[in-house]
DNA sequence: GTGAAAGCGCTAACAA
DNA sequence: TTGTTAGCGCTTTCAC
């Protein structure tokens, strides 16, 4: 059984020497491909190493090399919709790095961030990536830290750190133009509350790239909270003022399909009479939705992978100071 | 900027020690309130250290000690509604212990669970949990572990090994018997596929415990996926079948979801002709349905949390085979 | 009450 | 080609 408190002695590579008839350094240096040494040294090593079932001592080695191949994510909610794809997309980059993460959830609390930063610290990370739930910049983890940090989804709002944001302009662009495509002219907007920079951004985004296109918004943006029911009630009251609407870009998948519901439910018929399309490609959500929710798809887990490689580069000494944009990709389904 | 890697030397107690003027030993004993030394030196050291921002480095301290104070956690899916809260439990419940968390993420492939067993292994965790996201029981991670294993939510299938799994027969009974005291009497169930023991289990409890309250289901156990689109098509053949039934309990909140609008669809008004309760509560599908959803939160966090506290008392020696069942608790709203 | 020295498991320089 | 030795940063006997 798997419960016993490891009793048996571990076996360290003097174990293997002595199995093998070496020394503890000729055991390390066949096992690590180093110095010169008769092939047949190398391969009486090994199979001592597998016999013994030797596995190495990460921690002697970072005592020695100073490195430990460790990093911290700390993340603002570990509940969250978007931090849950960015770690993932981290966790992938760091482990073709042979490295490792530790897991911090600071519940967007300053004090629980600091502990946990503090605790990462001693634990001697190579570096640290601080994964947030909102767009909005937030200020540096700390001064004159000793090792790189990676900012994601939630840029720093010191131009001199080095954050990855996703493309939130872009998105409206891309969702703006799937609806003009389609043939839509009387475009609205939907959206969470103006107080959140992902709504703002992406309003501007949208009327910038409405105006590109010679057109438009059909009203002013209807700011909001980032719910169902208000998108329900946002749609009813959108086809009193504009009952000519045809399109509708919503700044979320969840608030979207509220959209659906309240359009569907005031009477038009989707979604030949009017358009629908959301941001976040949330499957749960966009799939059940009637229509399923054409939507925009951030990136979130490329966004992840891309501050991995950007930390792994700067604690190789090659760091890339700066925000970094990553582009989403619209996925189309029947709204 | 914190994009420099640290180049600034590491202090160590060396240090402290000589600023204090005192020997090394002496800097350890001072710092760890170990031996008998004067106040005063004491003083001295701990002033020393926090000049120099003196932290110890957890790394040579495990060298010696051969805990690492660190524990591995294998999740089978990072994104998933399951092992999420389990891992916030988690984290809450060793950070008692002054231990940190290692995440790795399995995606159900037994390749990269081997993979980083081999690499927690390497690291010495002083504990691994293993998180699932499915109840069906899982094969144990590997025999003769050198470090205890406590499994999460998906229980080992081997009875000696340590398990935390939520009580889903409990949640039915929870649920089946609100229905029952808000007068409900003609009950059925709509639910996801057959092939998944959560599903089996919830039908059987209430099942028993419709049998204990002297009432029958109306008409079989309705299995299918955990999609709306399942639960909005049972719904409508549910009432074509059973047009008197007035309580449905549902084996998700997804499918309650589709269940609710299904019926209300189909002309039956909730709550009053028809109760509906669900199992997750999960918030974003609960509270938008219409009505929001009654449902049977089933502790997950909590559930987290308990494996937690089992995974330290096994590292300290004492471990606690066997399974272990957390309860549920109704969440009452307006369904 | 304090200092000196050994050793945790490993790697790397240097000797043989 | 292989063995020996020092030392990474810390704790812990054991002398003093």
């Amino acid at each position: 059984m798997s419960q016993q408190a490891g009793t048996r002695r571990r076996v360290g590579i003097a174990d293997v020497a002595a199995r093998a008839g070496v020394s503890l350094g000729t055991a390390s240096k066949a096992l690590n491909g180093r110095g010169t040494l008769r092939e047949e040294t190398r391969a009486r090593v090994r199979a001592a190493a597998d016999e013994l079932g030797f596995a190495p001592s990460t921690v002697a080695r970072s005592l020695l090399s100073g490195r430990t191949f460790t990093v911290g994510i700390i993340t603002t909610d570990s509940y969250g919709r978007f931090s849950i794809p960015v770690m993932r997309g981290v966790e992938d980059s760091l482990g073709v790095g042979e490295m490792i993460a530790f897991l911090c959830d600071s519940r967007d609390d300053p004090i629980r961030e600091a502990h946990h930063l503090r605790k990462l610290l001693e634990r001697q990370v190579d570096g640290i990536i601080v994964a947030g739930r909102r767009t909005d910049p937030r200020p540096p983890l700390s001064e004159n830290l000793p090792v790189p940090v990676v900012y994601a989804f939630a840029p720093s709002n010191d131009p001199e750190d080095c954050s990855v944001v996703s493309d939130e302009r872009g998105a409206a662009r891309l969702a703006v133009e799937h609806l003009v495509k389609t043939g839509r002219r009387r475009i609205a907007h939907i959206t969470g509350p103006q107080s959140h920079a992902a709504a703002r951004e992406r309003a501007a985004g949208a009327a910038d790239a409405l105006a590109e296109l010679g057109l438009a918004m059909a009203g002013e943006p209807m700011f909001g909270s980032w719910t169902e029911t208000w998108g329900r009630f946002a749609a009813a009251q959108l086809l009193r003022g504009h009952p000519d609407v045809d399109g509708v870009f919503c700044g979320s998948d969840v608030v979207a399909r509220g959209v659906t519901d309240g359009l569907r439910e005031a009477g038009a018929a989707l979604p030949m009479q009017v358009g629908v399309v959301g941001i976040d490609n949330w499957e749960v959500i966009a799939e059940a939705a009637r229509p399923p929710l054409t939507t925009v798809d951030l990136g979130l887990e490329q966004l992840g992978h891309r501050a991995g490689d950007l930390l792994l580069a700067a604690i190789d000494g090659h760091p890339a100071p700066g925000v970094h944009v990553v582009e989403g990709h619209l996925v189309v389904r029947e709204s």
